[in-house]
DNA sequence: GCTGTAGTTATTATATTTTTTACAGCAACA
DNA sequence: TGTTGCTGTAAAAAATATAATAACTACAGC
């Protein structure tokens, strides 16, 4: 497993927290439900508060969403972990004195982006809310 | 530079081929356009013939396109080299005794089938006859 | 047969991600 | 006010996926 699983890690974390508003949420709680360390944790919950998506004080465990569920959106989580790395990488070392295969890459550039655009226009859809309900569902469903 | 990029190599290739169609195009000539090693661009090009896309004889040097640049889309050519890997990964390490943890992942997943399936109804819209379409008018532009 | 190239496999190098370690600073509480 | 436990952060180490490289066999064309 060494593919990159920030924005699952870190959606798992921001529903964790949704899940279990009274309890007190340690890094180290968190961390075992993930299964990694506490300090990978807190890296993602930096980079979240810093996008502005939770909310927590040094010292003390009690995290809590910036805002409600309904207004994260998966995008806005991948945003924070991830930045703006695109979902597919062009190859940005061929060679520059090949015109042609220069012109092909920057071809592609543009139906690259058409492509990250579906799939950002997807993720904007899809917020923390949706996921808690459809965990829910699968709690109910699991529990018949 | 070790984001995978054989996706945007492999349509280069495809392109290259497509706009020479009458020189011998050895692997060699193909690597110094994408700037990369002969046998990376073999791998590439048997992961095409295997996928259906590409022609090539063992031997000699004239790789030619399996069917019309318009009946091959940029899904093809990922399925070809990339498999079936998607372009979000979940962790599938999270730790299996904590029910929440795995309902949350499981939750994630249906939504990240969601994502992948956008960005390839993108992908399978767009042809290598888009690329190289997109290809000329560049070439077009620049040449002003 | 000789030469050049494709096809394939295995190994090495490199980049990226995650893990781990460490420590300063704050909150809660006795 | 001192202690304890946790956070926030940085930096180093380990893990692993990708591309680069090397090496070999087999085929085509001359």
């Amino acid at each position: 497993m060494k593919y990159p699983t920030k924005l699952s890690d870190a959606a798992h974390i921001l529903a964790f927290i949704a899940l279990h508003p009274e309890c007190d949420l340690t890094s180290g709680k968190l961390a075992e439900s993930v299964q990694t360390n506490p300090a990978y944790v807190r890296q993602l919950m930096s980079a979240m508060r810093k996008g502005g998506l939770l909310l927590s004080v040094k010292g003390h465990p009690k995290p809590a969403l910036a805002r409600e569920p309904a207004r994260i959106s998966l995008l806005d989580i991948y945003r924070a972990v991830e930045g703006d790395k695109p979902l597919l990488h062009q190859d940005t070392h061929t060679n520059p004195a090949c015109g042609v295969g220069m012109n092909i890459q920057l071809a592609l550039q543009s139906f690259y982006m058409d492509i990250q655009q579906a799939a950002e226009n997807r993720m904007r859809q899809i917020t923390l809310r949706d996921i808690l309900d459809q965990y829910h569902a699968r709690v109910k469903e699991s529990s018949k």
